[in-house]
DNA sequence: GACAAAACGGAATGACATTCCGTATAAACG
DNA sequence: CGTTTATACGGAATGTCATTCCGTTTTGTC
């Protein structure tokens, strides 16, 4: 027998290590990294043999680990989710609590605001993308409260904002016209924060 | 010579009769009738094929009257924001003027809420899709502005209200997940415009 | 009725997504 | 180290469209 036993699969999504031989483990690594850089530059359309193409790998490959091209698409966004909602822990470490806050926001406005075609994807009413929307919800919204609620009992905040209302008003606000510059949401978005401010300012 | 010479074309959309031998109108009308079929019951990515079949046409004529795919889709799109807009006039002619701007509004609802796909298109940054939204306002901020005014000066409405942003308000509002019934969308509008009376409710 | 411009329909063409299949390779075993 | 075999691989089918081409059919004029 070629293997020993699986042990067993952590969580939800596709970037898991189930059991993987080890070239197999690598290709996936390069296959998301280079998803994530190709939907960037040319948009979620691209065609998979150029993903496969810059990961170095041929396009069955793709296939055997996203069945779907809707299941690379999933993975990527996941990926990036769980990237920005994982980089709270870190500001919250790193920098007082109203600097943490506002440096995860701009790193949350850049993710939600950066959507190449991501959210014609996730609004498109394919059954595919349905469970994006809850997933990303669980992730971020336990992420933010934790700086809200620092920032709140530093008392650089006002009480009363829920995180769930923060991160739909940020994303309602990052909705605009495709080409519209991040700028716009960045500034909306201080002006948001400047108003759950508690009056401290210069 | 075969035929006289052509007068002028009207204004800017597709759906414009340009100088056309008649079987090419009958042709256009019925390909426009078919579209708007196929597209609300398989979406926007229904097969050309099947657009032309329903339409009794070849492919190629689908593409001699509109040289992109998107072009059709914008056609399409352009006549239901015509009718839309038109229906202001009658309604303010057969029925009070609250009257008129509540069941203007339902249909307004009715064409932003039923997007098969359409809101996709319009968000994907594809330029095709450029000239929509544009065009969509300069057709709806008139035909509401009227309706609201005839509301305002006979007091049933209080003043202060602009018709672009109620427009805007109300897509805002229809922009929920995919599957979300209308139902929601005009339960959220009614309060917007109970919240717009003059206080004369029962 | 004859003619030429305007339209037509269906058969190419070309780009993809997705699937198939013979080959190569990592891991367990001797 | 060699053998073995399940896993994984890559590139060549296959199938489905969008879009284009081209020989044939209409339409409007004379």
């Amino acid at each position: 027998m070629p293997a020993k036993k699986p042990s067993q699969n952590q969580h939800d999504q596709d970037t898991e290590h189930r059991f993987l031989r080890s070239d197999a483990r690598r290709n996936l690594d390069s296959l998301l990294n280079a998803a994530m850089a190709v939907f960037e530059t040319s948009g979620v359309d691209a065609p998979m043999k150029e993903i496969a193409g810059k990961a170095g790998v041929g396009v069955a490959t793709v296939y055997r680990h996203f069945p779907q091209r809707s299941d690379l698409i999933v993975a990527v966004l996941a990926q990036q989710i769980d990237a920005c909602a994982d980089a709270a822990k870190v500001f919250a470490a790193d920098y007082a609590p109203n600097e943490a806050l506002s440096r995860w926001m701009q790193r949350y406005i850049d993710l939600v605001a950066k959507k190449r075609g991501f959210a014609g994807a996730l609004h498109s009413g394919d059954p595919a993308y349905a469970g994006l929307a809850p997933y990303f919800f669980k992730r971020m919204e336990p992420a933010l409260a934790g700086l809200l609620a620092d920032a709140s009992s530093a008392k650089v905040i006002r009480a009363g904002v829920t995180a769930g209302d923060l991160l739909t008003a940020v994303v309602r606000l990052c909705h605009g016209p495709q080409g519209e510059e991040p700028a716009y949401a960045r500034s909306m978005t201080r002006l948001l924060l400047e108003g759950m401010a508690c009056g401290t300012k210069e």
